[in-house]
DNA sequence: GCATCAAACAAAGA
DNA sequence: CTCTTTGTTTGATG
């Protein structure tokens, strides 16, 4: 164990050290946020635009919103035309104004693969073969998707419909998230990570946002001062940009396979025990309902 | 406080004591559920039918679902056709296919006032003048409804079309009512005062119902074999229909003002510290959720 | 550990 | 529980 002592620590200096730990306990099983699914779609955006998707195989039929045969039947033949994030979705704009939409739940891959390359059955949900005989393997850990989604249906998806704000859209502002915030009375992280409000922050960007924004995760959402809620508008899009400047978060990777590397960013998520790196004080883990929180004591004070 | 020992009591013996230190506690806010309903309901199809209203005074303006103007002006006119229970409400089927909602909340009263009576304004929510010059005066305890429903537009309203089963319908079998409780996780109590499931039950019948159903308000709903729904299907028709046999619940009235002798048969419900007329078991009383049980120990074991 | 939904449960408001 | 709304918890889902 480090003892820190009471020296000032600033900026990302500890995190390297904090990287390797995390990598190795959670590289495992990544759970990609809005960051990882921008690196994601640009990614798939480059690979896949004008390519035409000529088969596919489910071996997961419950990965998909429609019965094997109509699914495999619907997509055969669509050209990819443009690819974009969504809260923590991947949504291909194909030919005929279908859109395939891609959530990797709990976490999961989407890569491209060789012509020649054989994938295991067992391991990969679906495989897609383009017209260049590449294919795109689709592996889920646990419980992803893979949408067909009708023309002009996508606001009556279930859960893409439901999706609340885009944080880096330029008409999330201030004062709207101000607004959004008015009148609630549940704690910030819970509200931070509901989706139907903000689309796109999950457990991991949630903590650096919180640091950030110098907000203890139990703050109650109807006690932010406009303060507050400007430190937590810019905390918002400052974490959510440096994870996509830094490729992804960890675990992540994109569609070549290139991986994140925002983990040696972090500044408080997973790193208990080590220092802020704001003030040096110890970081600490609490739980907030049935999600683990990481939180600098002396910069996030309790409510 | 009286001490029974272990001498056997049965039937409805120790309802008078009862029905004093019941309706003495409880009568000021009486809270209106199915039977008292039919009570009343029936109660007002003799006393309006072939009547018309020709005129409305509203002096609590929320209890409305429309503005007051326009309230008046479609009411107005209206003749009696049937009147009739859903759930804890009265409908009152008017001219035209409206319907005229009632609603009693935590309780109330609707009673009809000769001509010359004249009403106080700071009690009585809503008076109706009908075209003998005789009146309806509505009261509410607290939180009430007199809602104008469109014609057709009874399944639209947010509370009457969200009711469930009618438990005194024909269609109300014991079959139904398994099939009803499949797959549900919660408690019993809870599950037969929720009206989206059942609706009519509250607070005063529920607790006789689960003491002839023997089934102790904890007990999951999952875990009811046939024999147990099959006791609580004909606990919830045999004490409705006790309830209505009795000329509803304590303190409830009909629209003449004729009161519910309910209170004198009640078996374990508000009878903390009596004897179970079944075992003589004391009833005790506990909490479930944010209502207060009243259980005899011995007949509906704990889960 | 945590994504998402649904159900159940609790608190507050009208 | 009178009923709604909101939020929290828990269970289930490949």
């Amino acid at each position: 164990m480090i003892v820190i002592g009471s020296v000032l620590y600033v900026g990302t200096k500890y995190g390297s050290e904090l990287a390797h730990s995390y990598t190795s306990e959670l590289a495992r099983v990544p759970m990609p946020e809005l960051p990882d699914i921008v690196v994601l779609a640009r990614s798939m955006q480059e690979a896949l635009r004008n390519q035409r998707i000529v088969g596919v195989a489910v071996n997961q039929p419950k990965c998909l919103n429609l019965p094997v045969a109509k699914f495999s039947r619907s997509v055969s033949g669509l050209g990819f035309r443009h690819i974009k994030q969504r809260g923590k979705w991947v949504l291909a704009e194909m030919d005929k104004d279908w859109t395939l939409a891609f959530n990797q739940g709990m976490g999961g891959e989407v890569q491209l693969h060789k012509p020649d390359e054989v994938p295991d059955p067992k391991r990969e949900r679906v495989v897609f073969r383009l017209d260049d005989q590449s294919q795109i393997w689709v592996h889920h850990w646990w419980y992803g998707h893979v949408h067909l989604v009708e023309p002009g249906k996508l606001g009556a998806h279930p859960q893409i419909g439901k999706l609340g704000a885009e944080p880096l859209a330029e008409d999330f502002t201030v004062e709207r998230l101000g607004e959004m915030l008015a009148g609630r009375r549940g704690r910030i992280k819970s509200y931070l990570l509901d989706q139907k409000f903000i689309a796109g922050i999950g457990n991991v960007y949630v903590q650096d946002i919180l640091w950030h924004a110098r907000l203890h995760p139990l703050r109650k959402t109807n006690t932010l001062n406009a303060s507050d809620v400007a430190r937590l508008h810019k905390g918002i899009r400052h974490v959510l940009g440096e994870g996509i400047r830094w490729g992804g978060g960890p675990g992540e990777q994109d569609v070549w396979g290139n991986k994140g590397r925002y983990a040696e960013h972090l500044q408080v998520g997973y790193r208990t025990g080590k220092p802020c790196p704001a003030c040096g004080t110890l970081i600490e883990e609490l739980r907030v309902g049935s999600t683990t929180s990481y939180i600098c004591p002396k910069c996030q004070i309790a409510p």
